[in-house]
DNA sequence: TTCATTCATCGTAATATTGCAATGTAATAA
DNA sequence: TTATTACATTGCAATATTACGATGAATGAA
């Protein structure tokens, strides 16, 4: 079918899945990075750095966008784009907590 | 196209992508959830816990195995499931830094 | 106004993912 | 041996993703 089944899951568990798949792509990872060192940058910065058409990166940004990774504002011809300190954060204790778990659940080792 | 060009990326960038990738998906998510609650299952407890077919749960299994999240053994007619210690902790190191870069690196906020 | 720049969106081709029924395989039970 | 149980694998249909050329919209410059 190729839908997924996101009824059965619980929200928690969709809301990583979804995190998490914007970030199952290289070229996010780098925009991220790229944006973590640059602090701002617009479309064509990354169409430079990454070698990805304009149109590809174009579609990249607004997933990133889509679930609030980064924000973008116009600034006269181009688009400023910077990280959203707020979903940064929240994205980065939900995924904390999820490895976090582990750690403190951890018993006997495995079968 | 459809096809990821892993070329223009790092290793770093392209190992967080594969991992990114496996947690994309809610059934995933809730496999680890669960193998972290109980410590070990067989495929039968999750085709029960989850609602999705014996194929497609094996599915996803293979597909956490193969990227190294879990692991699984033999015994006797079933096959014990467990999170991979060293693994998870690697992948969690990794989500981590990825993450916090931003916190050290964080200048005058945004456009 | 006209042109160039910057980016988003549309349309499309190639490929990947999701989910399941059907079937195959290996181990144990009868 | 035959049957059963527990999984994996195969094959397929539906859908999603990736990438890009072409085109559209908005801004600023000439």
């Amino acid at each position: 079918m190729g839908i997924t089944k996101t009824d059965l899951f619980t929200e928690e568990q969709n809301a990583i899945a979804q995190m998490a798949k914007v970030l199952g792509h290289p070229a996010r990872v780098a925009i991220l990075q790229y944006l973590v060192k640059s602090n701002t940058c617009i479309n064509g910065d990354l169409v430079q750095e990454l070698g990805l058409a304009q149109a590809t990166v174009s579609q990249h940004l607004r997933e990133l966008k889509e679930v609030g990774f980064i924000q973008g504002t116009i600034e006269g011809v181009s688009v400023c784009y910077c990280i959203n300190p707020e979903k940064w954060a929240e994205f980065s204790q939900l995924f904390g907590e999820f490895f976090e778990n582990y750690f403190v659940a951890q018993k006997s080792n495995c079968c």
